[in-house]
DNA sequence: ACGAGGTCCTGCGAGC
DNA sequence: TGCTCGCAGGACCTCG
């Protein structure tokens, strides 16, 4: 079975858990296992950067979660593909211990911890400027109520690149990675593989439609749990169950009973996808 | 600008 | 049964 990666749907339902957790909370003392995750930082900074700190917001920009603290200063914590958040009453047992990365104690006697198995998570600190240099650089929440079919548009019409990579691709549009493209492309009815600036208008419409559909329904569902995902108060999501094409591959597809192909063509990455729905001609490997 | 490929990391499962 | 090895993946990087 492929394993999921937390997306925009895994980390806002993350961040909705965590917020009544830790917003107000004071940081008392937090502890780093390990400094490979870090992008910018330095250990010792981290850890000067949180003690002491109250957490004052707690939102998601992207596929991250970004704690505000009192100093103006902003935790990011981007869960990678196998990163947890959880926040526990009291300590956590020594077999929840395993794979922390970050843990720390907070006022009122629950302790927060980021765990990552596969350590392809980044935590970062970045102040005020850092911050808004960093959000710059990262494309539109297709969820947000000004985002338009033309915004949509805009982001794909400049590409000549498959449709599924440029949808992936962050700087252009925020939180859409494997699972929900490879969702979003079946449900619109487009081959993965179509090039973004030969998107006629009609697909292009369909596209966006499907895009904040699949999230929203994702978000509903608490995320896409396979094995490692945990919401933020360690439940698995139930998205899994509404799949069409993710991790389907071999099985009939849902609308029309194909059977559905996987290729690993396009950037290297898992695609799965129905011939006859999506008008596939050109994926080979398949 | 774009594609291809490597890097990080660990658990798992296929294959011998 | 016990081992090795390839694969999974997002983001970032280099090279051609």
């Amino acid at each position: 079975m492929n394993w999921p990666v937390p997306e925009l749907p895994e980390v806002e339902t993350i961040v909705r858990d965590l917020r009544p957790e830790l917003t107000s909370r004071l940081i008392e003392n937090p502890r780093l296992f390990y400094s490979d995750v870090l992008y910018g930082v330095t250990s010792r900074k981290l850890l000067a950067g949180l003690r002491g700190r109250r957490i004052v917001e707690v939102f998601r920009r992207a596929k991250h979660a970004v704690f505000l603290l009192d100093s103006g200063v902003r935790l990011i914590i981007q869960p990678g593909m196998s990163g947890v958040m959880l926040v526990y009453r009291g300590s956590p047992s020594a077999a929840e211990q395993r794979y922390a990365v970050l843990t720390a104690e907070l006022s009122g006697g629950s302790t927060f911890m980021y765990r990552d198995v596969r350590r392809l998570g980044t935590i970062l600190l970045l102040d005020e400027q850092g911050w808004r240099a960093y959000t710059a650089r990262i494309g539109p929440e297709p969820l947000a109520d000004d985002f338009r079919v033309a915004d949509l548009a805009a982001r794909l019409g400049g590409s000549r690149q498959a449709v599924k990579k440029v949808i992936m691709d962050q700087h252009r549009l925020a939180g859409v990675g494997n699972i929900y493209a490879n969702e979003a492309l079946f449900r619109a009815r487009i081959d993965p593989s179509l090039p973004a600036d030969r998107l006629d208008p009609s697909q292009v419409a369909r596209l966006y439609r499907s895009i904040r559909t699949v999230l929203s329904q994702a978000i509903a569902s608490q995320g896409t749990t396979f094995r490692d995902y945990r919401t933020g108060t360690g439940a698995r999501g139930s998205f899994q169950f509404r799949l069409h094409v993710y991790g389907r591959e071999g099985r009939p597809c849902r609308r029309c009973g194909a059977t559905l192909a996987m290729t690993h063509s396009i950037d290297g990455r898992a695609t799965t996808f129905c011939w006859r729905c999506q008008a596939v001609r050109s994926l080979n490997d398949a």
